[in-house]
Parts: C-alpha cells; structure tokens; sequence
DNA sequence: AACTGTATCAACACCGTGTCGAGAGGGTCA
DNA sequence: TGACCCTCTCGACACGGTGTTGATACAGTT
C-alpha cells in the first residue's frame, strides 16, 4: 500500500544535494515539523521559522536544507502521490475484470482511503496548488494519470458491450475524476454544504456507475 | 441578466463606511483597477500598493476606503454572486415544468456563462477561498443556493415519476454541483487534464440527466 | 598542520502589510 | 471673518515574513 517512496533515497532534486551524511535528520525533522504542523493549521499560516524551530534549527540553516517553504511541502506531496500511483494502478486492474459495481467501489475506496489517510497533506497541496506552478504541474500528472486509466475502463467496457457510447470516454472520465476530487476535498474540510465522510463513497459510485453504464446496476 | 447590485449603493459592510460624497469615484478607480488586474494576474500577485497606483492615490489613502486587498475582491465577488443569483432562479424554474433535457442544459448553461463571463473574477474567489473564512462562507452560500434548488428539482422528479429513487436527493445534488464547479474552474484555468470550454455543457448535461433520470434521454 | 567539505547562525537587505499623526481643503454657522 | 469640523491625503513608521552573506566551528582526510 505504501511500499514506493525509497527507490531515489532523497536524490528527487527536492531536498539537499548529493552525498548521505548525519545531517539527513534535520532532513526528515524539518519534514516530519512539516506534516505535523499541517494538522493543526493551514500552509499559509506556517512560516520558515516554524519549521526551523521545529526541527531545532535556525532559520537560515533551514535554507542549507530546502530551498523554500514550498519545496518541503512539494517533496512531501511528492511521496503521497508515489503512494497513491500504486493503489490505483492496482484498484483499476481489479475492476476490468467482471462485477463493475464492486470493482469500482474497490478502485474509488482505494483512492479515497490513500488521501483521507493523509488529508493534512492532501488539503496543503490543494492550497499549494493556487500559488505554486510546481505543485500545479505535480498535480496535474496525477489527474492525468487516473483519467487515463479512467478513460481506457471505460473504452474497454464499450468494447465488450458492457457500456454503451455516448460522450468521448476521456471527457466522461475527465468530469467523473474532476468530481471526485471536489467531494473529497469539500468532504475533508468539512465545508457547506459537503458530503459525509461516510456517504461520500455510495454517492460517488452510483454516479459513476450511471455515467459509464447508465444504469446504477449494470451486469 | 445583470440587474442586481444596485438595491443596496454601497451600504454593504465591505467599502467605505456611510455617506455618499465625491471620493465614490476612487473607490470605483480601486474596484476597477482589482479587476483589470485580475485579467492579468493571479490575486497573490497583486499587492495594494499596486491597487492604489492603479487607482492614484497613496497606499495609506487606499485604506481609508478599504481595510484590505481581501476586502476590495470580496466586493467584486459579492456582484459576481448577486448577478448568478438571478441567473439560478430563472433557470431552475424553467426546468420545473416539462423538457428535462432542453431545461437542464439552459440552466447549467446560464450559470456557466456567468462565471465564464467573469472568468478573472471567478478565479479570484477561487483563490481567495483558500485563505479567506469570509470568502469561504460567502462561496458556501453560492453552493448552498444551488445545491438547495438542484434538490428541489430531483425530488420534484422523482415524485412525478420521472425519475427513479435512488441516493437521497441531496447528496446527490451536492456531488453535481460540485462537479460542476471543478470541471468548470478547470476549464476557465486551461489546466490539464480539463475539458475544452465548448465541451463542458455536453459532458456535464449528460452525466446530471444519467445521475438524476437514469437516462440521457429522460421523457 | 594545513586543507576541504559539512553544517551552523547572526546580521543584513528587502518587500508587503497595516497604523499613526500631521496636515490640506471645503462647507457651515456664528 | 474666523473657528470648527469633516473628508481626504500621505510621509514615516513598526512589524513580520523571505532569502542571502559572511564568519565560524567542527570532522575527516592527506
């Protein structure tokens, strides 16, 4: 569920340069100060100096470490949505095979669980996201990526019959991905009107069941 | 289309407090000048110092007629809102009566066009929003508005036999409204993936007939 | 012992926000 | 006329945040 997030060490060009010494704890200190902060207040009510204080540090020497505020929350991201990439690879190949209403639940309950596990984080990047092109383009790939697969579901459910046509499957897909982000993010922060945590995923899937098949119970 | 916000001259909280003398017209050349710049750039780009050289005067004289940056956006978007206001009612009564398809499209397309009309200030609310509790609840009210009629409407469906039962009525209306305003800000924003701004309608007209009625093609 | 790279921080320059206090100019009323 | 008040203006300031610079300490080399 969370195996990724070690292949490159720390060499994602985020964090420090090269070379492995002890200092790799400030590393993690400064991120772990990061993500604790984020529980209890918004990114834009967090400063450097919050986060050099944290993990013991003067503010300048927070700077031998990241290069911005941004960049520990991006690297932070970053490793969520290494997390995410596997879950929904795997939840979307458990769907293609037979019981569409199941294997949708599965795949939406996978998703859902990997951001609200980690909502803090998931609510700074959508803050990032407004200021930051970086954490724009971050997010944009992850879109992408599940509207692609999205996409190709839907594809190979109207092949088999299963589905019948209507819009292109990528604008369908594009939509359904779109809203699903929205009702999470609004379910997480609790805003009105927003979905309960508990009902977000009945509503999502019927939705979705209705848009690709057109019918809330397909075959 | 546009015959709001005018009831109340500028009573409104957010401006200058009382009286009506000459210096209205700089509190115009501010408001005009936040929107000019909003076409321009994003909203944490613009600092007062700009709205005010805009608008020539001093940065202190720009605080004798609004108490922030925050303040002089969330008067624009209090006229944006106002004007969608009338749109929504209109719309949504046209629906009531006959021609789900036909009724539907006109009314997501009314509100559409009000927010695309307004595109720079759309976004700004967008942003604003992260940051802004006020901006925040004045946002929950727009969605509250919608939300509210959108339900109305399918259970009107439903007890007329139009459309089947299935999640409670207003929880789907918040997922489609939601939807609606993501897939709508990314369209406004280019971002990718996002839907080509003349595609938007057919999608989303589509996915709320199939959500609602179970159909495309409702009677 | 001189050298090199890591790690640290005080002090600084800079920018954006919001406030304070000192006016200038117009209207009004004694 | 002049005393008064209200609207309107802005220079100068205090503050808080960001990012940089330069000095320094400390740990291994060699």
């Amino acid at each position: 569920m969370a195996t990724a997030a070690k292949a490159t060490p720390a060499a994602n060009g985020r964090g420090r340069r090269g070379v492995r010494t002890s200092g790799d704890d400030r590393e993690r200190a400064i991120l772990d100060t990061a993500e604790g902060l984020l529980e209890e207040r918004p990114l834009s009510e967090i400063s450097v100096d919050d986060l050099a204080k944290g993990a013991g540090i003067s503010r300048p020497t927070f700077y031998f470490y990241f290069p911005s505020k941004d960049a520990v929350v991006l690297t932070i991201i970053d490793r969520l949505v290494a997390a995410t990439a596997d879950s929904r690879e795997e939840a979307l190949k458990m769907l293609a095979a037979g019981e569409p209403r199941a294997g949708l639940r599965q795949a939406l309950e996978d998703l859902y669980g990997a951001f609200r596990s980690r909502r803090a984080v998931s609510l700074a990047a959508a803050e990032l996201r407004m200021t930051n092109p970086e954490a724009r383009e971050l997010w944009s790939q992850v879109m992408e990526g599940w509207v692609a697969d999205t996409a190709a579901v839907i594809e190979a459910e109207r092949a088999r019959g299963a589905a019948p046509d209507g819009q292109p499957a990528r604008d369908l897909a594009i939509a359904l991905v779109q809203m699903n982000e929205r009702v999470q993010y609004a379910a997480f922060t609790g805003e009105s009107p927003s979905l309960d945590e508990d009902r977000v995923l009945d509503v999502l899937v019927d939705i979705w069941l209705r848009a690709i098949y057109g019918t809330a119970e397909p075959s």
